[in-house]
DNA sequence: TGAATATATCCGTTATATGGATATAATATA
DNA sequence: TATATTATATCCATATAACGGATATATTCA
């Protein structure tokens, strides 16, 4: 009976409690992830009928989830959305960057993207383009895995060394036939970014778009989102059009970097 | 002991379960409204200190919520945006008003929004402008009540008897000192807007900025949603450029209410 | 139409969350 | 700089609130 050592040495220091709030929070997950009827939540999630009921009828009452009548299958709700966009209203990159962003998408009637890592997921804060065409899935509620696409893969290469081999350790998905997939590759895709300071990849998203990603800093020069232009792959055929883009991207990256208080020759003012 | 009357007669009929569930969405809900420091939101919510520290970490580690270790304060953390995004890509009236709303946005060099009411909030889905001024707060991220604001008045109007009663009833809170906020001033006005068809006010938002807007039925003739165009506020004094909003904001809304199955003349083919 | 599957609700038991109390850290005030 | 005040973190015995097996109802499939 010492101070510490509570119960048997699971996991890490302090102890899980909150069972019910900790297993409504995986189920928001979940249902976002892959949408489904209160049965196939579930068999995933193994837990009793009974209990994953009342969760998924607190989950609706409260708006975060919401159940299809028809098919029976919850999705999302309305109050999910209310909240997670206060996340934007706060978020101070986001907030410096966006004029940046704006200036971008007007130079070259593109979609600009400011992104984020979250987990194993490369996720979108804003998306602009001032015209021309949409390309699907350029917009908010697609998340993509890190490897898959520039923005993601950016995002992987500056991350720190042992989160990288945890990814590359996980499941890689692909998402189109052009995906690459193989961990080796992947590492030789990420030393040729940080060579570089930027990322393209084309059809490994969406048949047919490609994007130019560069990565964005902070004052003490770590990575805390970047930056991405996307457009469709004919574009990139056009070698000088595809110079001209990088070098929005990586004007666009060193102008909210410079902002943030990061400084290019690595030395801090500060 | 019969079947029902379970246990006193409180509230409505299901019993209220999941108390720590309840608990932590409730404390997203404020945060979202208010980002404050632990003590406030226990003072708030009336909740014992214990209790809503295990609550917070809870949600903290799950990245519902996030700390600024500096302040204190607890802010919308990444994964409820994450997951919050995810309500737009199921959103079947989004999903077919997109085109509509960027078309109109082309027209114009205007911001054209979807909105949808949110309980006593005009929440916004989708908000594009294709060039030209951006307005403050005529993005995501910003709710405001329903009664100040083109687009709120329109879902307001719309609405049943009963909530625009009891809306009327609570507490309404002026945003600029051209807020109306007295409930017989605005029945006055959901009477002309029922009449006229749409809803146009300046000022009493933001300052310096506008909008007119208008409402989206479904097959069944009820109020979905509402298309809004926000400009700055000097634009409506040309009274041709007004009458030309109207014009875009009202083809825009029948576009979308005829494609979801509406009939204009109120008969129902299906 | 009947079997199978999905959803809803009940209720006694026990595991789980509660909140007072104590400990520590961070501010405000003298 | 010292002291009061307020905020945050953690502990632990208790009682409450959630669990899940079981039963009842609704829906889907063959």
């Amino acid at each position: 009976m010492s101070k510490y050592a509570s119960n048997k040495d699971t996991k890490n220091s302090s102890a899980p409690p909150l069972k019910g709030v900790n297993r409504a929070l995986e189920v928001l997950e979940l249902v976002a992830s892959k949408p489904g009827r209160a049965t196939d939540i579930a068999n995933e999630l193994g837990i009793s009928w009974a209990t994953l009921h009342r969760t998924l009828s607190q989950l609706e009452q409260g708006g975060f989830l919401e159940r299809d009548s028809d098919s029976g299958r919850y999705n999302i709700g309305t109050k999910a959305w209310q909240i997670g966009t206060k996340y934007l209203a706060n978020h101070r990159v986001l907030e410096l960057a966006q004029p940046y962003l704006d200036s971008a998408a007007g130079k070259g009637s593109l979609t600009v993207q400011l992104v984020q890592r979250s987990g194993r997921i490369a996720l979108t804060l804003y998306s602009r383009n001032i015209s021309g065409e949409i390309i699907t899935k350029a917009t908010y509620g697609y998340h993509f895995p890190l490897h898959c696409g520039s923005k993601g893969q950016v995002l992987l290469a500056y991350s720190p060394r042992e989160f990288i081999e945890s990814y590359l350790d996980g499941p890689l998905e692909s998402l189109t036939s052009e995906s690459v997939v193989n961990p080796e590759k992947i590492r030789k895709i990420i030393e040729d970014i940080k060579s570089n300071g930027y990322a393209f990849t084309e059809g490994d998203v969406q048949p047919f778009s490609g994007s130019i990603s560069a990565p964005v800093f902070d004052h003490q020069g770590s990575l805390v989102a970047a930056v991405c232009i996307i457009t469709r792959r004919s574009a990139f055929k056009d070698q000088a059009r595809k110079e001209e883009i990088t070098e929005i991207v990586l004007q666009t990256t060193q102008s909210i970097s410079i902002a943030l208080g990061w400084r290019p020759s690595g030395i801090l003012k500060k």
